[in-house]
Parts: C-alpha cells; sequence; structure tokens
DNA sequence: AGAGAAACATATAGCGCTACAAACCTAATG
DNA sequence: CATTAGGTTTGTAGCGCTATATGTTTCTCT
C-alpha cells in the first residue's frame, strides 16, 4: 500500500516562493493588488511544486468553488442525456466543472456536498419539494419540473406544429396517443387535477385540441388514446385504432419511442408507412432520424436548454442577475414517416 | 436575496444533546465505545436540528466520504450510460452515493475533487495516463482503458459466438465490419503497432478470423471491412460488400450501430434480412431490440460492468483486498436479424 | 522633501469536521 | 477499600484554504 504523498499546499507554493500564504491565494484567485512581477515567482512555484487547490479546503473556508452540479435520477434516457450533453459543453465553454448526480431512491445525504460544493446546480425532472431546490433556490435551476427558475418547453406550440403539418398535408382523421397525463385523481371525491408542475403531455393534448378546432375538423373521442410515452403503450392503442372501423390516417405522438411503436405496428398489419399511415413523434431522440422510415417529429431543444441552464448558472453564480428565458421553441423536424394521406391521391 | 440561515454545525447538536462535539461525530460515524442512550440522545438531537453532515470538512479532516465517482469524457453514448445505471444501482444499494464527472476537454482542476471528495472512482475509457488514475490507482477501477484495475469484457469469446451462430446457420460467406482497429502507424518505420490498451476491435477480429480458420471455411480478403462502431462507415463498406461478385451471406458487424448501418443499406438495395443476408452486431443496446428486424447480437453484460465495479469499489474503499474478476463473459441474443442462407433452402 | 494615498504584502482567525491522546467514569478485582 | 482494567467521554490540534484587518511599501502630489 504506498502512502500517496502528502499533498501540496499552498504553504508549501509559499515557502517556494517566498511569499506568504495568502498571496498565493490571491494569486490563485485572481485578486488585484499583486505586482506582477511576485504573481510570476508565485506562478513559477505553482508549477514548479505541482501544486492544485483543494476544493474542499475552499469551498470550507468560504470560497465558492468552479464547479456546477446536474442532478438527476435517470441517465439512460435520451432526454436526460442530451441535456446533459449540452450542459457539459457550455460548462465547458465557461470553464466550470461539471458534476452529474444521480440521487438514489432515498433522499440522499451527500446531495448536499455539491450543493455546497458548487456554484450552482441544475435539477432535472426534480421531485416537487427537492432538497437542494429549497434549500439555495437562488443558485438552482430546474428543467421539467418545480424550482424557483424552471426552464420550460413550448409543448403546446410544439404539438401545433405537428398538427399543422399533418393538417397541412391533408390529412382530417389524425388520431393522439397522449404522454402520461398527471392527473391525480382524489381517492375521495373522484376529482382529478392536473398537475401543473408536469404538464407536458397535457399541454401537448391541448395542442391537438386546439388545432383541430382551428381547423374545423372533427374527429371521434376513440381518436384520443392515453399513452405513457413508452412503446408498448402505443403500440396497444395503435392496435386500437387501426382496427377501428374508420381508422386515423395520421397518429400525433408525444414521443418518439410511442411514434416508433406505432410504425411497427402499422407495419406488421401490412400498412405502409406514411403512405398508408403518417406518424409524427415528439422528442427528436438521436433514434428519430435512424429508424425507416426516419421519423417525422417536433424536437425539443434539449442541447441548448442543458447549455442555457449552465450558462444562467454562472451568471447566477457570478452574482449578476439573470431574466428568465420564455419557454423554448420546438422545432418540426420533417423527415419520412408523413406524407399525404391515401384517400387524396385516390379522390382528385 | 434570502440569506440562508447558518447550516447547523456539530457543535450545534452537541450543545443540544448536552455531549461534546466529538460524541456526536463518534454517533455519526458509527464508532464503538458510546453508550446506547447517549447515541440515542445524540439522534434526536440531530433530528430536532435536522442537522447534515458538511462532506468537505469530514473530507479535509481526514475522513473519507461515503461517495463514489464515475469519471467519463461523454455521457449520451448507451455504452455509457448502461455501465452508469449498473453504477447507480449497485451504489444505492450499497448505501453510497455517486458523481458522475464529466472531464473537459482539458484536464480538469476539479477533477481532483472527487478523488479526494470519494471514496473511490470508476474510471470509463480512461486516457493513458489519467490523473486521478495515477494518483490514488487503489482506488480506482477502470473500464475500457488503462488502470490499476482495468473490467474487461471477452470480446474474442463475444465474437466466436456470433460467428458459431452464423457458422451454425450455414452460413459460409461471412463478412465483417471492424470496430476502430487502434493502430498507431509509426511515421518513420511505417511499423504499425495494435494499442495494447484499447484492442476491443481487434479482439472481435481476431474472434472472426479463428472461428472461420476452426470452421475450416475460406472468405475472400475483400470480406473483412475497416469501420469505425459508428453507422456511417458501416453503410459504405456493406455497400461494397453487397456489390461484390460474390457478395456475403452473413455479415458480422462489431457494433449494434454498425449493423443497423448494414441492415438499411441491405433494405435500400431491395433484400431482406435476415432471407438475404444475415447481420449479427455487437454491444445489445436498447436500440437493438426495437429495429425491425430485431437485432441478433453479441450482449456486454456492461450493466453488470458497473454494478460489479462498485461493489469492488466499495471493498477497496472499507480496506479489504478485491481480486480481479474474470473478463466479462458475453451473451448471444438471437433475435430476428439472423436465418440460415438462401443457398442452402435452394440447394439442398 | 514630506504627507497622504494608493498599491502591495502579511498575520490572524476561523470554516466544520475528525485523529489522537488524555481524562473520566464505572465496576470488577486483590 | 484502593487498584486496575475497561468502556466512555472529552480536549486539543490540526486538515488547506480564504475574509478580514493590519501592517508595509511605493508612488503621487503639493
Amino acid at each position: 500500500m504506498t502512502q500517496p504523498p502528502r499533498p501540496i499546499t499552498i504553504a508549501d507554493v509559499a515557502q517556494h516562493a517566498q511569499v506568504s500564504a495568502m498571496t498565493v491565494s490571491n494569486v490563485i484567485n485572481n485578486k488585484p493588488h499583486v505586482r506582477p512581477q511576485t504573481r510570476q515567482r508565485v506562478l513559477d512555484a505553482i508549477a514548479r511544486t505541482g501544486y492544485r487547490v483543494n476544493p474542499m479546503a475552499r469551498a470550507l473556508a468560504g470560497g465558492r468553488g468552479r464547479m456546477l452540479s446536474v442532478i438527476t435520477r435517470q441517465l439512460n434516457l435520451p432526454y436526460v442525456s442530451e441535456i446533459l450533453m449540452g450542459a457539459a459543453e457550455s460548462a465547458d465553454a465557461l470553464n466550470y466543472d461539471l458534476a452529474v448526480l444521480m440521487r438514489g431512491t432515498r433522499t440522499s445525504n451527500d446531495l448536499s456536498v455539491m450543493s455546497r460544493l458548487s456554484a450552482g446546480a441544475l435539477l432535472i425532472q426534480p421531485d416537487s419539494r427537492d432538497e437542494v431546490g429549497a434549500q439555495l433556490p437562488e443558485h438552482v435551476i430546474s428543467v421539467d419540473g418545480p424550482s424557483a427558475r424552471p426552464l420550460s418547453v413550448d409543448n403546446y406550440g410544439g404539438a401545433r406544429q405537428a398538427m399543422a403539418h399533418l393538417l397541412g398535408l391533408g390529412h382530417t382523421r389524425v388520431a393522439i396517443i397522449t404522454g402520461a397525463l398527471a392527473f391525480r385523481v382524489d381517492p375521495f371525491t373522484g376529482a382529478h387535477s392536473a398537475d401543473s408542475d408536469r404538464d407536458d403531455a397535457a399541454e401537448r393534448l391541448r395542442g391537438y385540441h386546439d388545432a383541430l378546432r382551428d381547423a374545423r375538423v372533427k374527429v371521434p373521442r376513440t381518436y384520443v388514446q392515453d399513452g405513457d410515452y413508452r412503446k408498448p403503450s402505443a403500440e396497444l392503442t395503435t392496435r386500437q385504432l387501426l382496427s377501428l372501423p374508420r381508422p386515423p390516417t395520421a397518429i400525433f405522438a408525444s414521443s418518439d419511442a410511442m411514434a416508433i411503436g406505432a410504425i411497427h405496428v402499422a407495419q406488421d398489419l401490412g400498412l405502409s408507412v406514411p403512405r398508408d399511415l403518417s406518424v409524427v413523434g415528439f422528442d427528436d431522440f438521436p433514434i428519430a432520424s435512424q429508424t425507416r422510415p426516419a421519423l417525422t417529429t417536433v424536437r425539443q431543444p434539449l442541447h441548448q436548454m442543458g447549455a442555457l441552464a449552465i450558462r444562467m448558472l454562472v451568471e447566477l453564480a457570478e452574482g449578476r442577475a439573470v431574466p428568465m428565458p420564455p419557454p423554448f421553441q420546438t422545432e418540426l423536424m420533417i423527415r419520412e414517416s408523413t406524407a399525404p394521406p391515401p384517400d387524396r391521391e385516390k379522390a382528385p
């Protein structure tokens, strides 16, 4: 067991440079009032000794580190990793370090680590009352969840984009597979109220309804099917949709995973996508462009959101005020899974 | 700007419990020699005050925290996130916290944070001389890269599994698209030597060759095509393979992404997979089972590797010796992209 | 040249925690 | 009943750094 050599401290550097420890500290932190010549001497000593700051000591002593953290529950979701990569890029550019913390099942004790060690935190899908969020709201930004500073996507607008595309193509029989609608059913009154914090699915559904209404297109109630963002739910509901007496000619799926599920079911039933059925997804995950047919989908600017969140965090950390940006706009990625409805090709 | 109230310290708790700070520390750390009654009193005080340890102070003072870190460069790769999720699960079960650090482009200063704050680190695809790895090798385990304690997958065996399957199906015209072969070409002598640290691709290729040799199957040199693990490279080479005068009836792709690329090209050329062409991938990423046809592929137990790495790290952290496990065995996931060669169906 | 103001450098005092060793209690011995 | 062994508790002394205040220079201006 090799004993790691005693780490170099600020005092060692001070000795080498023939200055006080404080001066070394001042140099490290780019404080003013250090003569260039002295600064250089210290810098040399740092290089010579191979000194590195101990962020813990620094944090303990009151200074905040140049580290930001992202706190999330899952990691293997494209949703999360997209945000993360945007955040990482941005952090790198701003010369901050990024730590990703996965909170475990129970509330993590050491969650406080980062909240103290880092200058700020980005929360992805935080709980209603996330500890960090509650404890130091002024250094926290959240995506897809409540906090003092939530970043949001214009889900409603995205849905309208998707519907405008479909409607524009001539579809009138457009179904939707919703995301997980976050309704809480009161066990006593039976009343169910939307969880206003996590309403992406509902917003997309609203976009669907409004688009239909504005276009004066009427669809049967059965065209609205509940999904849960995941593929199996879409497979089930697509089968139901396609076995309807008057099946839809287009499906707006509230996630890419569900869109892919819908396409697979359609193909299994001998239908061609997009000739017989158009499908639009939501998210634009990396797979979306890799499937056959490549998926037409609503792109969420997750990468940019991650990047912006970090930039805002840095602003906050460095004491500047930051205005909250408006909801992020989505972008419709038109690829191969949508086409005019078969009717039209026959009719005119 | 609400000033966060001064955080509760060990001293506050001590005062509440009418004991010394040291006793509180002893209780927190489950040290022996604390009377149950006293312990309880302290525990109550902790609950009452809402005290939480300050991991930085603890780390500074010499104790190592219950935190492990994973250090990686990328996050949006299925490869990485699979390992990560395994690690997260395991860490959670062992009551450790997990921090994921993304090292930026330059060597991160605060990389040392975790190496000091955490009890150990798992390095994913570390550089040849990663700082943490070099500085405290006794607390580091790596996956897919050099370190004192590298975890490895039996790439050779995996390739042989894939080939045995193909050969068993009756294929004799089997091509391979290799991964990124890490050869370094000496600019002077022209000699090229394999980078022994990152030899996955070469190992898979060796498995391919040996399987062919053992089965006494001869294939033209053109059946070995260089890829780089990514889809575009496979699309290019598959086109070449299929335009050969005697095209292969099966392709062993060294990654799932490349396998999917191969399938798409084949489909574009009007071939049916697996009827006209069998394709085997390597990795078994989540997408593999979601494609049509679902991909037959060699599964790397990444999840388990992540989980084991953490378990080993905990052992190391707690002072026990851990033997290095043998290379992880792969598993062939037989799905829909492989079938007997068309020849056979005609011939007999 | 001397006063005052900058600019520069340094001592001091912790941040919250844990080793370590010393002190304090029991209760079981001789 | 003093002695000792053992468990139990508590000071003391930092860990490496920074805020603050307090010295030093050095420069500027009259």
